[in-house]
DNA sequence: ACAAAGCAAATTGTATCCAATTATTATTGT
DNA sequence: ACAATAATAATTGGATACAATTTGCTTTGT
């Protein structure tokens, strides 16, 4: 009875979802090599199946697959960090621009309590993976607001890969998409309009996006590194 | 030398972009059933790639794989179909606001050459299909121009599923998406500013989804086709 | 003659096997 | 001792074989 959590869905699709919550949780880093063999002794299963995963982890573009080369946990390039923020800042101001009209103070309320729960947790140290999930889930929250399932599924698809590229260029120390900027950004789409709040979730995104180190690590600096070479 | 079109790509991507494009042209309408050994006995493959294929097809919802009932092409339901029109509008809309700013002359003067380069098919019968894939080959241009493909790939995706609700919902002769609308969508995009462009986007989108036939077609008015049953 | 159960054919799901490619280690030559 | 090359091991890609499920048909009983 207490075997696996859910027992209704097929092994391919558990298979899928671990890894997928293993991301979510940066336990599993990009770049992690998932061996087709190995993954199968893990599950019991054949390599038939775990392949079946990981094809569809690769539509989701959370595992890179080079042919040949067996399947790796994705590593988002920063133009690609870029362009997922960017898509995320036009669709999530544009659904929630969409949502002001229908948006209840009840909904706010919620929201908040969501928030709130998550003020608990002290953000000090390494459960900033813990941080990282929940501010996902605070915009999933948001876009449910919205009704549109074709956008949230998308959406879904970006948050996860949100959660690669934070995993690759978040700067050491820096929290990124704090609480406090959930809270604002709930305060400006309590007080304002429907323009005001989308520009506030554009805002918001943007400052994520400029909190992370896309810049390459000082590639050419190694001879620094040396002492006075060259 | 003639054998195949594109040599590069491997055998399972190929079936995949035949597939593809038959659904977008109308030559495979929804629900036809898309046999495993069928396909590979046609493509001189084994069932394992073929699998792939569709799997792939399935993940952009353009094929529904029912668990031991085999791949059909897809029938999205008038909700889905609602759902798809709906994300197209919030999408599109906000994409071409954004264009706006960076909107050239010389930009919109390629798209109408693409429409005038389609005015010359005469639009009259069964070549509707042909019409249907310029008019997403519109949709799909003005995307471009916005400039983030992660964007471009997800309307592609939605494009590719309007394909089967059009097939499935239009009215007999209707013509969707027409030449004209798209000329006036233009007209409105060069005349205006940013939020006209926007309206005028989702007005052109909203105006293709009220033209289908969603409602079931009498479904309870069998017994009228029978005489004086009941 | 009709309904229901059972049997047979076909189709999908999974495992295993072989071929092809890549990565690693060993070897050899300078 | 190092570099380049050759041999070997490991891993993925694809085909075949077998198991499980579904579907259509036949048969049987009332």
């Amino acid at each position: 009875m207490s075997d696996n959590e859910d027992k209704a869905l097929p092994i391919d699709r558990r298979i899928e979802a671990d890894i997928t919550r293993a991301i979510y949780d940066q336990r599993m880093p990009p770049g992690t090599r998932l061996s087709e063999e190995r993954l199968g002794e893990l599950y019991e299963v054949s390599r038939t199946v775990v392949r079946k995963a990981l094809f569809q982890l690769s539509s989701r573009k959370l595992v890179e697959i080079r042919p040949n080369r067996g399947a790796r946990v994705a590593q988002p390039s920063a133009a690609q960090a870029r362009e997922v923020f960017a898509a995320r800042a036009t669709l999530e101001a544009a659904m929630l621009e969409e949502s002001m009209t229908r948006l209840t103070p009840a909904d706010i309320a919620a929201l908040r309590d969501t928030l709130a729960h998550d003020h608990d947790t002290p953000t000090d140290e390494a459960d900033a993976a813990e941080s990282i999930a929940e501010s996902g889930d605070f915009h999933r929250a948001l876009a449910r607001l919205h009704g549109n399932t074709v956008l949230q599924e998308f959406l879904d698809e970006l948050i996860g890969q949100t959660s690669l590229i934070i995993a690759l260029y978040r700067p050491r120390d820096a929290a990124l998409c704090s609480h406090d900027a959930h809270d604002a950004l709930l305060d400006a789409i309590e007080a304002g309009d429907a323009a005001t709040a989308r520009r506030a979730m554009r805002a918001h995104l943007m400052a994520c996006l400029d909190a992370l180190e896309l810049d390459p690590p000082q590639p050419a600096a190694l001879a620094d590194m040396l002492g006075r070479a060259r």
